[in-house]
DNA sequence: ACAATTGATACAATTATAGTATCATTTAGT
DNA sequence: ACTAAATGATACTATAATTGTATCAATTGT
């Protein structure tokens, strides 16, 4: 089971490496050279975090991508939220319409105080905080 | 995301239900209609329970399958284990050699911790305990 | 012998994840 | 104005995981 998918891992690391170099801006080309990911499916994670105004984009031969917020404002729960949607443990049971058993009560309980504790772990960390 | 798949979702059923009841055995047949589980899938799942020695089965006739272990020390860990491998969060960051940045340091102990959370509040949770 | 069961195992369908491709648009530099 | 290098939008493909189905063999109560 992963808590994290690629696609939010490439998106971590890549403003991550945005947020640690001065530079400021960058194309696709080069942070897909740097971050070792395939330009293609880099572009497309990155197009989505500039929809998401995590990163704000400038078109054209000098274009590329620049942070549009504070790492300090961007939190994990934002982009795993952007790539794989709210996190949500329970959604199994909850989906499932016939769950005539007790023991769901118990067993969502369970999951939603799990679901809890996850969101407020990983709420806690932004990309600054990544960075050391 | 999935905390829970469908299989382990039904075997958690399935084992409540023969839990609950004094009958003790029950064939899939049975079971698949009490469930409203599909009974080709319900087989297969109840198989492996059998293999797992969560069940035990008799076949011929008037076969079917009973519990092979108390309620109380079958624990939510152990099928979610059976079905699902052994829990892991932060599989896809060493899997991953490629991670050259500290962040991951910080982010892998915090996938860990809350690895070792769920873990340990699914193994808290028994079949037993899951019949209120 | 027969019918109802499980054992073993291979196959199929569906969905999610991961990744590619392409055409249109923008912009800097010449 | 032209060109090269970039992103925008979007459709497509590939792979893997999940969710099932199907079938033949072996067992057993009647």
């Amino acid at each position: 089971m992963k808590l994290i998918t690629r696609d939010t891992d490439y998106a971590l690391r890549a403003l991550c490496f945005i947020s640690r170099s001065s530079a400021g801006k960058f194309s696709v080309t080069k942070l897909s050279k740097e971050l070792g990911v395939p330009r293609p499916f880099l572009r497309k994670i990155l197009q989505t975090l500039n929809k998401q105004k995590i990163l704000e984009s400038t078109r054209g031969k000098a274009g590329g991508f620049i942070l549009a917020k504070d790492p300090k404002k961007i939190f994990l729960t934002d982009i795993i939220g952007i790539f794989q949607g709210r996190l949500k443990l329970n959604e199994c049971f909850l989906n499932r319409l016939i769950c005539p058993d007790q023991r769901t009560c118990l067993l969502r309980k369970m999951l939603v105080k799990i679901e809890r504790y996850v969101l407020k772990e990983l709420g806690s960390i932004t990309i600054a905080s990544l960075l050391k």
